[in-house]
DNA sequence: CTGTAGCAACTTGTATACTAGAATACATGT
DNA sequence: ACATGTATTCTAGTATACAAGTTGCTACAG
């Protein structure tokens, strides 16, 4: 426990900055499940999916446990793993998460708003109302995404996110099951005015019931989709294997 | 993509019951941080763990994923790993999730606890006042866990305790950086006390401002333990690196 | 034709070997 | 004495090899 070679104890290191292999693979991988590209209760296979990569299996893990962790795929030792069966309750405790949590920082963010944020906010509906109009949903998603972050970031919770964008990811891929249309896109844009209206204007009372508005039609159509779908659903028991 | 011999797809697997030496590493270097017995910048090395532990380094690898994304450690490629530096905005937040989620579901357990379940809270009280009076802390955290853990489950939003449990991680690790002593136990069994009879008399109201009032105070504690100990704190700027 | 035992091919879990990078120690020059 | 270049030794990331276990097909017995 002595002088043993190694870089300094209290001192920082160099920056992380870590882009690595597993990084990628996970974030690819998830891309896969929350897109809808890769379909629930679809198999997976460490081995196939590092060659389909071009890599070894170790990289393949690490980002396994990743989407294990955030209840995306099922790992069971020794059989195999699949993409997550949809489990309603675990639907609705996400966007439980969702609600609570966002309905809350989007008040602080109301709270707190400079102009600078003001304007980085109307810049992105700004982006928002292009993708409707040019119909690029894809887009639009990242766009999306990026305000309901940007807000978290504005309310100074920024440790909230990482929870949200959990819990989002479980709701987007519902949502993904069915194919989007532009006349949805068009009444996001609207909703996420209103947000962002209530929040430049400081007030918090109107953004928190904009938001609530929003993100509960959001889950309305979650639930439409739910039932058209009712085939990649699990009724219960579903284990979430958070250990 | 044809007829592959392997399990069924459709189909579910055996049952999961992993009992993986990684989970075990992961849960024991999950405990020795928490539990204060690594302290905040201490050093650690896969090979070390590994060796002191008599297992190889990948699991001790998947035990170091996931503690890096409860943001327990850090890792610096190449470099080395530390015991994450309490980063005071990050516990505030830990503080702010607890305290949104935990007054909500509280509020819901009120609103659906039976008779059976209001039993087994009264229960969990019993076993915390003998753990008060035999002055024996070790136990009465985890049946504080526990209580807290039943509350979520009864309110019906169970994948709200991942989150919780998470979050009361980076608190309790604050926590136990001083000693804690009996009138300390004795003032949060009062309070349970408190939460579990609103729960029990279906006061939802009266449980999440019981709620609200706990946590608060355990806050506080963890705040003038904070200033204690600075050494252990970062000003600004870390990476949460959830990536 | 049916049921069962066993084998073969796959799965994930673990251990080991190798690579590239980072940080200290030390020697060497000034 | 001090600065600097080099070498050693650590680090984590990746690749590969091996072990333990499960699944489903198949061949064989009834």
């Amino acid at each position: 426990m002595a002088s043993r070679p190694g870089p300094a104890f209290d001192k920082h290191f160099v920056r992380s900055a870590a882009p690595s292999t597993a990084t990628d693979v996970f974030q690819h991988l998830r891309e896969k499940i929350v897109r809808g590209e890769w379909v629930p209760g679809q198999r997976l296979s460490e081995n196939e999916v590092a060659r389909s990569l071009g890599v070894s299996r170790t990289p393949v893990r690490e980002a396994f446990i990743r989407l294990r962790q955030e209840a995306l795929i099922r790992v069971y030792p020794q059989s195999g793993t699949v993409v997550s069966p949809i489990d309603l309750a675990e639907v609705e405790d996400s966007q439980f998460l969702r609600e609570t949590l966002e309905c809350r920082t989007v008040a602080l963010a109301a709270e707190s708003c400079t102009a600078e944020q003001a304007e980085a906010l109307c810049d992105l509906i700004e982006r928002q109302r292009r993708c409707c109009v040019a119909g690029r949903e894809a887009d639009f998603v990242a766009f999306d995404d990026e305000m309901h972050h940007l807000l978290v970031t504005i309310s100074g919770r920024k440790a909230v996110w990482r929870v949200v964008r959990d819990a989002k990811g479980q709701l987007d891929r519902v949502r993904h099951l069915s194919l989007q249309n532009v006349p949805w896109i068009e009444r996001n844009v609207r909703e996420h005015e209103a947000i962002i209206d209530c929040v430049a204007r400081r007030d918090p009372k109107g953004a928190e019931a904009a938001m609530r508005h929003h993100l509960r039609n959001v889950f309305q159509s979650i639930e439409r989709i739910a039932q058209e779908h009712a085939d990649f659903f699990e009724s219960a028991g579903g284990r979430t294997e958070t250990a």
